[in-house]
RNA sequence: GGACGGGUGGGUGAGUGGCUAAAACCAGCAGACUGUAAAUCUGCCGCUCCUUGCGGGCUACGGAGGUUCGAAUCCUCCCCCGUCCA
């Protein structure tokens, strides 16, 4: 077990002090950062997406952020590819990669690994999309039910995304979704995995949102926003549905205040928030913390977690 | 001082005699989620008791009375708020 290289992981919600965390855990361990961020992924979206940035680093490299422009769709399936390439070119040079994870997905993607699921089909998700739009979503979901029985059971009727999805996998496999993800994950072998969760008390997290929401604007979140418009970054592209970034978008675009937004914002946050602790809830094996990530006694219990001999169950 | 309009659950706001613990929306809480995941979706949401049932009890629609088998809904008075007239 001592023999593998370590791995940390700090998951937490959004505001929690991760990126802090992370970097300080780098200074200190000689590591380097994974982003593990769906938004973060996306070049231009800086911002509102909470990107740390190089002057802040602290002289730490930072992984797997801006990896595709804003008219692409990025995947979990494709950050894990990224990632376990991160992974591999940090263990030739011998450093301790850190994720920094506040996308539950993507990091379960990397550590459990996905079911050789097929990939997104674009055609074949604009013909389901149609039959949805023409029928409604109903529809969709006896068409599921059809197909897949047990999938449509478990899917809501209105959760048009998911049974997209699930007939979208039945279809280019012609297997139900069950036999796809009952042939098992591929998990992440050969490292030491450490996960330390920031979990600051809710009141507290939610202030700091709220007051992180103010800084980014002051920091000129809508003059970014107005820069992605200006360069002909569509509306309908994927980082502008992000928190934040839609609000901005139409304020902007209709010639308003932007900072009439932030209490929308800091609402939609606080509620991003709490979905992700929802599923980080059930993330095996994690080293709470009760604190924000910029706090010195976090820094320490987490340094204990990292450099402990043999790993606590 | 006078004339109207209005006061409903944390908020907005529907409801004009029983089907109403009271629509809807928001907020809040909890949850699901294996390739869009900062997405998408679900449940709960006055208090309380138990044999957890489309169960019982209590409290609730500004306040106090009244009419009625029955009132958030009708009547009386009072208190607030808004607009207008003096």
């Amino acid at each position: 077990m001592t023999g593998l290289p370590r791995l940390l992981v700090v998951l937490g919600p959004t505001a929690s002090g991760k990126s802090d965390l992370g970097i300080r855990l780098a200074e200190k361990l000689d590591g380097e950062i994974l982003v593990c961020d769906s938004t973060q992924v996306y070049r231009h979206f800086d911002i509102g997406t909470a990107k740390v940035p190089p002057k802040d680093q602290g002289g730490i490299p930072h992984h797997l952020t801006d990896l595709v422009e804003p008219d692409e769709i990025f995947t979990a399936g494709e950050y894990r590819q990224r990632a376990i390439k991160a992974l591999e070119d940090l263990r030739r040079r011998k450093k301790l990669p850190i994720i920094a994870a506040g996308t539950g997905l993507y990091l379960r993607a990397l550590l459990e690994g996905l079911a050789d699921a097929p990939a997104r089909s674009e055609e074949l998700r604009e013909r389901l999309r149609a039959r949805a739009e023409r029928h409604g979503a109903a529809s969709l979901h006896r068409l599921l039910a059809r197909l897949d029985r047990e999938a449509s059971d478990r899917i809501a009727p209105r959760d048009t995304q998911k049974i997209i999805r699930a007939v979208e996998m039945r279809v280019l496999t012609g297997k139900p979704v069950s036999e796809i993800h009952g042939s098992g994950r591929n998990p992440l072998q050969g490292y030491d995995i450490r996960k330390i969760g920031l979990l600051p008390p809710r009141t507290r997290l939610y202030a700091r949102i709220d007051a992180r929401v103010e800084a980014m604007m002051a920091a000129g979140w809508a003059d970014e926003v107005r820069g992605l418009i200006h360069r002909g970054v569509p509306a309908s592209s994927k980082p502008f549905q992000f928190i934040g970034y839609s609000e901005l978008r139409n304020r902007v675009e209709a010639e308003k205040d932007p900072k009439a937004a932030i209490p929308a914002i800091q609402q939609a946050t606080r509620r991003f928030a709490k979905r992700q602790i929802t599923w980080f809830r059930k993330e095996p094996i994690v080293h709470w913390l009760t604190g924000f990530g910029d706090e010195p006694e976090i820094l320490a219990a987490a340094l204990k977690v990292a450099q402990v001999r043999t790993q606590l169950p």
